[in-house]
DNA sequence: TGCAAATACATGCAAGCTGTATGTAAGGTG
DNA sequence: CACCTTACATACAGCTTGCATGTATTTGCA
């Protein structure tokens, strides 16, 4: 059996393997220092590569943040419609929803990079983009169900403003805030905004 | 009459006068580029001045963000306090100050240092700590005083979420959003909450 | 199977930025 | 009027980013 002989991979595997391993140095990095104090010297140390390598898959720093986020974003995504698809009526799936993603934002550096970071790096509507998905749906069609009367102008007004809320009850937990408390006033602010008219 | 003999400005004077320029000229180039892309070169240039006086009047260039930031803070602040301080009656004073929070938000610039460039140059903390004044007390005694069945613990997370959603408006406001439906939403949100029990 | 082209990565380099150290001029003080 | 302190200016060292160019591996194809 012959050693040290390296397996022919394919470049797609190739690829991948450092992809990932850039991904996985920078969000470590980007987490603990931010996105300003992480310098790509250290991103590739880290992951084992060179700079060559991050600049051949990225186009620069600040795309290689934006893969970073957008994965973060995606996982957070995923927990959610995992947790909520077996809901079927539309009130407990928010609830439902709501407890999911409160679960997803206990992941260590989640609302640092999504929060923190990425409405300077990205721009804010690049940061909210990315949150798109994060259960505002289903809180958009929960209310649109819940305040038939209200235009579609002021559902979106009002996703966004809870949405607001929920992002701000994460990042309060994040820095010692007490989880319960936050999840419990925010069901009661979504609660009365519901049964509001 | 002697003409460009330089008055004999006091120590104080050239101080005040050049740390102004220097904020005024920062303030401009955070606004316009964020503070990432923002070059202390630039800066001065703008300012008349060399970088040396930039340094001798902040540590250093976070440092001079957090000045220009203290400086917008402390003028939305004392918009609000200008508005409400007339009113007695606790419930109209918060619509007053909501009111005097939308109208401070407009002046251009603020929602970019405040709520965008802020959390990451100065860390979450820092920036909610800016944005403490605003209006925040006004709200937290509203909630106090009409909800007073709740926890002081419950009615720092409510005030915490609410504010939230206040920036969010005044973001999105920036954004295009438009003003009086926002406006609306955030009165009928917090109009909720206060007679919810 | 062997060779050319493409892909994936490595290395070297230029320009620019930050912060500090050191130099100078003006103002305050006894 | 001399000394001290404050306010600024200039020079420099160390990094950082992004690109340009060089090299090795893989793939497509005859």
């Amino acid at each position: 059996m012959t050693v040290g002989k390296p397996a022919r991979r394919s470049q797609a595997d190739r690829r991948a393997e450092t992809r990932a391993k850039l991904l996985e140095a920078a969000r470590e990095l980007f987490v603990e220092l931010g996105f300003a104090e992480t310098a790509t010297p250290d991103i590739v140390r880290k992951a084992g590569v060179t700079r060559g390598a991050l600049y051949h898959h990225f186009k620069d720093k600040t795309d290689l943040f934006r893969a970073v986020a957008e994965e973060e974003a995606k996982a957070i995504s995923d927990h959610i419609d995992k947790e909520t698809h077996i809901v079927a009526e539309p009130e407990q799936a928010m609830v439902t929803g709501s407890n999911a993603f409160f679960e997803a934002m206990l992941v260590p550096g989640r609302v640092r990079l999504l929060m923190e970071e990425a409405p300077a790096v990205l721009g804010h509507s690049a940061a909210v983009a990315l949150t798109r998905a994060n259960g505002t749906e289903e809180l958009r069609e929960g209310l649109s169900r819940a305040l038939p009367e209200h235009s579609s102008k002021q559902i979106d007004a009002l996703t966004n403003l809870l949405s607001a809320a929920f992002d701000r009850a994460a990042l309060e937990i994040t820095y010692g805030g007490d989880l319960v408390t936050y999840k419990e006033v925010m069901h009661q602010l979504v609660g009365e905004v519901l049964k509001g008219k």
